[in-house]
DNA sequence: CTAGGTGCAAATAATTTGCAGAGGC
DNA sequence: GCCTCTGCAAATTATTTGCACCTAG
């Protein structure tokens, strides 16, 4: 399932001109077999566990080293001192800080960043870097104070949530090529219609088996809080398409409203597909990009033959 | 304008048992008459320029006294030390932090605000302390360095943003009045909505006028920066009541989409009025607030006359 | 007169740096 | 053998504390 192996990838990462020592790849290890938000002092003592010679300044040389590799991520949860979180294969995220106890949790919002893009335009800035975070109580500490339930890497839940999207998209998708199919009168358009509402069909299969392999792998998984945020996404990305059906009644017309979200859905699993770092949610919504793009052409020409026209439609 | 002068009202804040000091206020009127984002090394520079016998550590426990006080709150912008921002008559915000000339801009979004709350709301968490940093590069910086625009205050960028979609809204609240009351055949109804036409009337006079003022204070504010963001405020509230009222002719769905406007705007005005900490912006928000309840509740009784029922209609 | 407030210097805490030695290529 | 990595200790930076003195109420 992945392209290549961590050992392999994290070594592509080394700068050129540097060597390999086993001190270094031994706090890497060690960094990537930790979950949390750990502070510089946290690694050295997991590390003095296995090795008591490696120095604290070797740990902050390395620590430094890997976020300009791309593996670690520096974060400031205003302690007084950084905390470092894994960046490879970890999409980027915000975070929920308990002041109780002191934990963290992850989560991502596409809306949250969708907000930051258009103040940002606004302003004519450059964002390189979001930090969100949300200091508080969390719902352990807030209700008596329970230790915690072990939680799922977000990586895995990243994955998950990418798929619940993916699923939820597809759903909404067959179900307005569907409708679009039987309200069609036009033969040609019928058939593409069908032909896209069986591809729908076909990809949702895919999904659910995947989702179903997923949840096989980590029983809990369904427990686990919610982690990637996206209105858009409750419903299904064409669940607007299928209410604008029912006001409509021209071939042409449907096939804009098609368009329209095959192109929204293209857009928005492209984009955040391309943002996040190698993991099997960016690969998901990726893939699925590629299918939107593949029925937005589809449709594209058929507007095209249908209208005589040139080009099919304006807008966003 | 004011209440009382910033002097008095910070005097109140001094805690019971505690005595005045010429250094303590020498201190603090440096640190309110600076704008931006001092550390506490830049404010003892700024400090020693008009004492050189004050020192270091009581400038630091001066800045522990007014964040306790809520003069000054601290910010932390991940540079390995802290920073203090205005806090007395300064809402709170975000910010925009720029890498290449570090300077810090602020901006404001119940956009992202929103976002935030639904997120903690799905997590059970509850959201002391929100944290929303955007670091990159500045206009200015990314075309080539210019030293950069003088800046007005936060609070008159606010108070500008505040009037800004507080007439947006009388605007289209007004609009709406206007058109429900020339399509309604009940007397009773047309009175109400005339009635409210020209509340909203007087009203929009006064917000303009304000308006005027405080660019006739200060010039510039026109030029400067969107500060405070809110897709909804765009075109105004109540926009989305004047396309529905197209599609709608009975005076009861009429009344009852003006309750939802004057449900959504009184919501909206009163959440992020009570937001934010004493200043203009405020009290233009409060005030609304409180015009938009009292509309809400004429439209209400007039509903329940209409239809004769005890309660009007569910919805959020 | 007495509880705070203040200056000075020393303490702390997190992180960085200088330098000499160790080790991979 | 060269060049980078490493350990150790000392340096640096931001902030806090202890303590003797001062001052407003």
């Amino acid at each position: 399932m992945q392209s290549q192996s961590p050992a392999a990838y994290i070594d592509s990462l080394r700068p050129a001109g540097s060597k390999r020592s086993s001190k270094r790849d031994l706090i890497v290890s060690v960094f990537l077999g930790q979950d949390g938000h750990l502070t510089a002092d946290d690694l050295v003592d997991l590390i003095r566990k296995q090795d008591q010679r490696i120095s604290r300044a070797t740990v902050y040389r390395t620590l430094t080293w890997m976020e300009q590799a791309g593996i670690a991520r520096k974060v400031d949860f205003g302690e007084g001192r950084f905390r470092f979180e894994h960046s490879y294969r970890h999409p980027r995220h915000f975070h929920l800080i308990c002041k109780a106890c002191n934990r963290s949790m992850e989560f991502l919002s596409s809306d949250i960043e969708q907000m930051i893009e258009e103040v940002a335009a606004a302003r004519g800035f450059t964002v390189k870097q979001a930090v969100v975070q949300l200091y508080g109580l969390c719902e352990d500490c807030a209700s008596g104070g329970r230790p915690a339930a072990p939680q799922a890497s977000s990586e895995s839940l990243f994955a998950r949530d990418a798929l619940r999207i993916a699923i939820a998209t597809e759903r909404s998708g067959r179900e307005f090529y569907t409708r679009a199919a039987s309200m069609t009168s036009n033969d040609r358009a019928r058939t593409i219609f069908e032909q896209l509402s069986t591809s729908e069909d076909d990809h949702l299969d895919r999904l659910e088996t995947r989702y179903q392999e997923l949840l096989a792998e980590m029983p809990d998984l369904e427990r686990q809080p919610q982690f990637l945020f996206f209105k858009g996404a409750a419903s299904g990305l064409f669940s607007a398409g299928v209410e604008a059906l029912k006001s409509v009644s021209s071939d042409k017309d449907a096939l804009m409203i098609g368009i329209k979200c095959e192109r929204g859905s293209h857009k928005f699993f492209k984009k955040y597909g391309e943002k996040f770092e190698d993991s099997e949610g960016k690969r998901i919504f990726l893939e699925f990009a590629e299918e939107e793009r593949e029925h937005l052409e589809l449709l594209i020409r058929e507007y095209r033959v249908l209208t005589g026209k040139d080009r099919a439609g304006a807008g966003s």
